[in-house]
RNA sequence: GCCGCGAUGGCGGAACUGGUAGACGCGCUGGACUUAAAAUCCAGUUGUAGCGAUACAGUGCGAGUUCGAUUCUCGCUCGCGGCACCA
């Protein structure tokens, strides 16, 4: 009866035929953005819980068509980067060929999901046509100072055999194949980001229609902290120390310096220090032990003093001791860092361990809490502190952070944990750098107009652990001429970051055919920025910094009208295997959605993965959750054959009120609320229909739940839509609105309770007052036993509501 | 350790700005149909006591505010996520 298998494929063929997704133009129609974050196409395929940020983009996308927007709703994919490349490896395939199957494969798994998408404006990153503006907005970059080349140490993942960004770290592993990251300095080319880095966090601020917990993890990761640095210059000698805190309240209790083991300084006071070939093996041992063991807080932590150096504490000229530690880590601050045990934790670990004087110069009402027992890290009142005693540490930090500016001897400084973004990859599968090294020239950007700079056939994609990419083998493609002089060159072999692609696809599908700019300014300033975006929180710190990095940049130059990208953001939650653990062959729960379309429909499996839980919220599949769903579609289909009309007011209301919930639920993404809501309504009119042997509701009220439905389960919306004699798709006709004075209840169930307790609900009119319920209520049986010989001390009524007698 | 989020029947979850806790779905129990099963349909389903009306208890734990608390405040416990020797 209903043949689902049918009914979708007839359906998913007339959208194809008709273009009736192509994105809306209509000058007078405002606009709507939607958009999921695209795949990246795996050899696996899909699972059931890719789909479901894409059903819920698809309802909304739906629901705005209907109610008459201009709907920006596009796919597409992303394509370059180590998944691909790995894949391809190890199945001995070229990725352009990988990568194309699966992007089909994907493409099959979608389109039987019945989606809205315009797919004439599907973008892949891996075309020549789409990056040649992702290496014309590098270059841009690069003409700005932002991106610029570096010899720094760098993670670097031994098994892929690439430097990576921090980003692409879990755990201080590979996030891709999970291998221990090294520390190695090889030549590599880094994107500015830490120069955005205030402008990356003040703008969250803005962003009040993105979900709290995003924010929170940027803010985390870009890891702003406000103090100063201060120099202790070395006694007897030219050379000082700079260090970082964010207490210099605290200075006066400094009582050593631990400055980084590869800190480049230690090894320019080789000669003034006493015990050098002490301090050296130390250095040595710590290469032995890998990043995350070293930074480890549990472990104990160790270093060696540098014999014959003193530092000269520039507040009282006081001289101190200096140490190395594995506690103090290069890449953070200056590298080096004035001791306080008194008043930070570490440093009183370690002083406590090496037997290093403890002072303290921070009390609380004249006590100096748990002294002697552990380090005291709040703040308080100065004393020991010379000029600077009874100052508040809050009052103090500004005040000796002026006086270091004055004496020339510090500065306010802040410090970003998030650090600049390793932007080249020793690997085949990217964009390549589109830069020329030339020996007279330097480096010299490869003319806009040759762009794009293809991606040349190779025969070993292999990667070659060289810190050269595979590229570097192609030697007719290395070798050029430098566009500046005309001499000998050598084309840059590095190539760009999976994550490159995916900071400014969104504003490909805007405009996706453009080979002369960017994007047209007109058509960008229509549809930017995107209103509605959707994927997963695993993207917070990675593609979401990235973008808006990118994004800022383009508005920087004039390139887009607004400076964040995406205006509402939503997090998808993961749907987990029956068995409560994530989606994974490895514990054999992976559920595929064509399994599902296949004995199910799709609608069924839409209706399901909405009606779940909370969108955001991750939840277990659940085999038999689809069948609900689909014995609800079943109840609506049984419906469509109105016989014997009989009016209902009750039913006709609850219609209304149904309208009203969904909409508004869809709005706000509570779609399983909105799922509920009608099944509620569909129960209703079943037990009528049951009981009464009539339909509660009209043909065209029928209709109108259809509608309402039919973002949530479109093929069936259809078939139904079109058995009632419709010509033209549901999805042009017009969203249903609900009747304000139809959601009124005449009748209410008024709340009766005595001191705060439910003795009787009473049906009522609406409109009843406060004394009228008093004396419906002393009339109920139930009611009156509680009342019986009590006085009565106050009555609480709440119109429309309740009750409450208060009885002594 | 710091920051954020969460905890409601057998399970997923619902409850608007403090006002009937458990909507809706799954599962389960009983019944109808059937030679039988599946499917379908009907009834029930927080716990305890009671034939029942009803009563008491009940939203992780302990306090508090209130006529009234799943909802607000304070103090915990557990779970999830992010950051983490970041100075």
């Amino acid at each position: 009866m209903y043949n689902h298998q049918e009914i979708e494929k007839k359906w998913q063929n007339n959208w194809r035929v008709n273009n009736l997704y192509l994105t809306g133009q209509d000058a007078d129609k405002p606009k709507y953005y939607i958009l999921d974050m695209f795949p990246y196409p795996s050899g696996a395929g899909l699972h059931v819980g890719h789909p479901k940020g894409y059903i819920a983009t698809d309802i909304l996308a739906r629901m705005r068509k209907m109610q008459g927007y201009n709907v920006l709703h596009p796919m597409g994919f992303d394509a370059f980067g180590l998944p691909a490349e790995n894949y391809a490896l190890k199945n001995k395939v070229n990725p352009k060929i990988s990568v194309a199957e699966s992007i089909a494969h994907f493409k099959n798994q979608l389109e039987i999901l019945g989606f809205s998408y315009d797919w004439s404006r599907e973008v892949n990153t891996t075309d020549p046509n789409y990056y040649k503006w992702t290496q014309w907005i590098f270059l841009k970059m690069w003409e700005k100072g932002l991106a610029f080349e570096s010899n720094e140490p760098i993670n670097w993942c031994p098994s892929c055999k690439t430097g990576l960004a921090n980003e692409d770290l879990e755990d201080g592993k590979c996030e891709r194949c999970g291998s221990e990251v090294e520390q190695k300095p090889i030549r590599q080319w880094v994107l500015k980001i830490t120069e955005y880095a205030d402008r990356l966090l003040n703008d969250l601020d803005k962003l009040v229609d993105w979900e709290e917990s995003i924010k929170e993890m940027q803010r985390n990761w870009i890891g702003r902290s406000e103090g100063a640095e201060a120099v202790f210059n070395l006694a007897d000698t030219k050379e000082k120390v700079t260090v970082f805190t964010t207490r210099i309240d605290t200075i006066l209790g400094c009582t050593y310096l631990v400055i980084a083991p590869e800190n480049t300084l230690v090894a320019s006071l080789k000669d003034k220090i006493e015990n050098w070939a002490e301090v050296e093996s130390y250095i040595t041992s710590l290469k032995n032990i890998t990043e995350i063991e070293r930074t480890s807080a549990s472990k104990e932590k160790t270093g060696v003093k540098l014999k014959g150096i003193k530092a000269i504490n520039p507040f009282n000229g006081e001289e101190v001791e200096v140490f190395i530690a594995d506690y103090v880590l290069n890449s953070y601050g200056t590298g080096a860092v004035m001791a306080v045990p008194a008043h930070d934790e570490r440093d009183y670990e370690f002083a406590k361990k090496f037997g290093l004087r403890i002072k303290s110069v921070v009390s609380i009402n004249g006590q100096i809490p748990f002294e002697g027992k552990a380090a005291f890290t709040d703040d308080g009142t100065l004393f020991n502190s010379g000029e600077f005693d009874g100052l508040a540490s809050g009052e103090a930090r500004r005040i000796m952070t002026n006086w270091l500016e004055e004496n020339k001897l510090g500065k306010r400084k802040i410090n970003y944990r998030l650090k600049d973004w390793v932007f080249s990859r020793q690997r085949y599968w990217g964009e390549p750098i589109p830069l020329i090294h030339c020996e007279k020239c330097g480096v010299v950007a490869v003319p806009e107009e040759e762009l794009p700079l293809k991606l040349p056939d190779v025969e070993s994609y292999e990667p070659t652990g060289t810190g050269e990419s595979p590229l570097a083998s192609i030697s007719d493609w290395v070798n050029t001429k430098c566009p500046k002089c005309g001499g000998e060159a050598k084309r840059e072999t590095n190539t760009m970051p999976q994550w490159a692609g995916s900071c400014w696809y969104y504003l490909r599908y805007i405009d996706p055919k453009n080979d002369k700019a960017l994007v047209d300014s007109n058509l960008e300033k229509y549809w930017s920025p995107v209103d509605f975006y959707v994927g997963g929180a695993e993207h917070a710190t990675r593609h979401l910094i990235y973008a808006r990095f990118w994004h800022k940049f383009l508005f920087d130059i004039g390139a887009v009208s607004h400076d964040e990208p995406f205006t509402k953001l939503k997090n998808v939650g993961l749907i987990m295997g029956e068995d409560g653990r994530k989606m994974s062959k490895r514990w054999g729960n992976v559920v595929n959605p064509d399994d599902v379309v296949h004995a199910s429909g799709a609608d069924s499996m839409r209706v399901y993965e909405m009606f779940m839980g909370p969108f955001e919220q991750a939840c277990s599949w659940n085999t038999s959750g689809v069948i609900g769903a689909r014995k609800f579609l079943e109840k609506i289909l049984s419906f469509a054959e109105v016989k014997n009309y009989q009016e209902n007011k009750k039913i006709i209301s609850l219609l209304h009120k149904t309208i009203k919930k969904v909409t508004e639920d869809i709005e706000s993404f509570h779609l399983n609320t909105a799922v509920s809501a009608m099944m509620i309504l569909a129960n209703a009119i079943y037990d009528y229909r049951i009981k009464e042997n009539a339909s509660p509701i009209t043909q065209s009220d029928f209709l109108d739940f259809i509608k309402i439905l039919a973002p949530f389960a479109p093929h069936l919306a259809e078939e139904i839509w079109e058995q009632s004699g419709n010509q033209e798709s549901i999805f042009v006709s017009l969203w249903p609105q609900y009747d304000k004075d139809l959601i009124k209840d005449e009748n209410i169930n008024l709340v009766i309770q005595v001191n705060g307790k439910l003795r009787a609900s009473l049906e009522v009119a609406a409109e009843i007052n406060a004394d009228e319920a008093f004396a419906l209520a002393s009339q109920n049986d139930n009611v009156k036993k509680w009342l019986d010989n009590q006085e009565v001390v106050k009555k609480i009524f709440v119109p429309g509501k309740l009750l409450n007698i208060v009885v002594k």
